[in-house]
DNA sequence: TGTACATCAGTGAACGCGCGTTCACTGATGTAC
DNA sequence: TGTACATCAGTGAACGCGCGTTCACTGATGTAC
């Protein structure tokens, strides 16, 4: 999306943007933050509007959000999942809108002691590469290793199957009829919620 | 990538450039079949390199090779799993290159005899869902639908990884250092692999 | 309530740039006799 | 072997377009007295 396309869409002239934003990367970055902000809500929604006592059902429930909202906005998903715009670097202000997602997802898996699948080996270099992350959750959390790894493993795994669909790459795979697409992935988190051992 | 770019790459005029392609559109599907067919080449070298006795240990060279052609040509990977090109609307001479990489999965598990997770519930929903993909697949190879749908939510699972990783979404969450990196992608194989049932 | 002035939101023309595409051209290489 | 011509690969100028950005401006709204 360009300034003069987005100026377009507002009904204004391109110049008027710059009564609100220094530049083209100082919009972007706005547009950014709103499209993180935006599928973060309909996550936090989801998991809202279901019963905290179901951990399962609450983490469905978020990720047919999750998946809705991208259907609905494949613009904003494109520009928050898709190949990063050349030339552009976020700035630090995106990261807490961009969390938001992740963060809920591990909050109900903190609630819900999962007992997730181990991998074999490299455990202690995996727990290493896990060290950002570690470092920003309170330790009384008390989340594991494996429930981490897990937890991030279908957070990457569910977002790359919902690229798959909107980026096309399901073409001749999978029946393009809507309610198939979601009959197939409903049946993928079936497969994540199994690798989370719940 | 633009033609001007392209042939400003290869030392040419841009105008040189319609000497060997029609228009911009014929030499972006020709830049998206190269790089299928790269990708799609390693992850086949990977395989033959490999002993067709062991498949988790095919599928794990499998699956690093793809990851390391990504990490080592990472605009060529955007161009072909990143957003798609605004206005470019794919031919079909794409769908042979781009189904390199899935058959070569698909392959290995069809010599494994996988027994993979099970999901729970709306299996003949799903199994109709994987109608394309099934028209596809000869009788002989006998690949049932729990194998088909585990097979088909590692491969968008580790595509998903590796955009994470290459779009620049683990900034925060995984070690920078490319051997944390490495440690990461390999404990997420582990557990596609349990998904898998192998 | 009326007047004078400041502030504000937005306009429209203009700029330089990179893009895809065209066109007439040039000079090297290959072929025919 | 030499000459005449055709083919080929690539050049460079030019076009119209959409982009990000600037600048002087306009007209409406708010504030002071």
């Amino acid at each position: 999306m360009s300034l003069r396309a987005v100026a377009r869409e507002m009904g204004m002239s391109s110049s008027a943007i710059y009564r609100y934003f220094p530049s083209r990367d100082a919009l972007l970055t706005q547009l950014i933050i709103d499209a993180y902000n935006a599928i973060g809500e309909a996550a936090e929604s989801a998991r809202d509007a279901t019963s905290r006592s179901q951990p399962p059902t609450q983490l469905r429930a978020v990720w047919r959000a999750i998946r809705d909202w991208a259907l609905d906005h494949p613009h904003e998903y494109a520009l928050i999942y898709g190949s990063p715009v050349p030339g552009y670097q976020a700035p630090e202000d995106t990261i807490a809108p961009a969390s938001r997602v992740p963060w809920t997802l591990l909050g109900i898996l903190a609630d819900a002691k999962a007992a997730p699948s181990q991998p074999r080996a490299g455990l202690r270099r995996t727990a290493k590469a896990l060290g950002p992350l570690r470092a920003q959750i309170p330790s009384e959390a008390a989340v594991t290793d494996p429930v981490l790894l897990a937890a991030l493993t279908t957070w990457s795994g569910l977002f790359g199957a919902i690229s798959f669909e909107i980026f096309g790459q399901l073409q001749n795979v999978i029946d393009s009829d809507p309610s198939a697409r979601e009959a197939y992935f409903d049946a993928q988190i079936d497969l994540m919620l199994t690798l989370l051992g719940m």
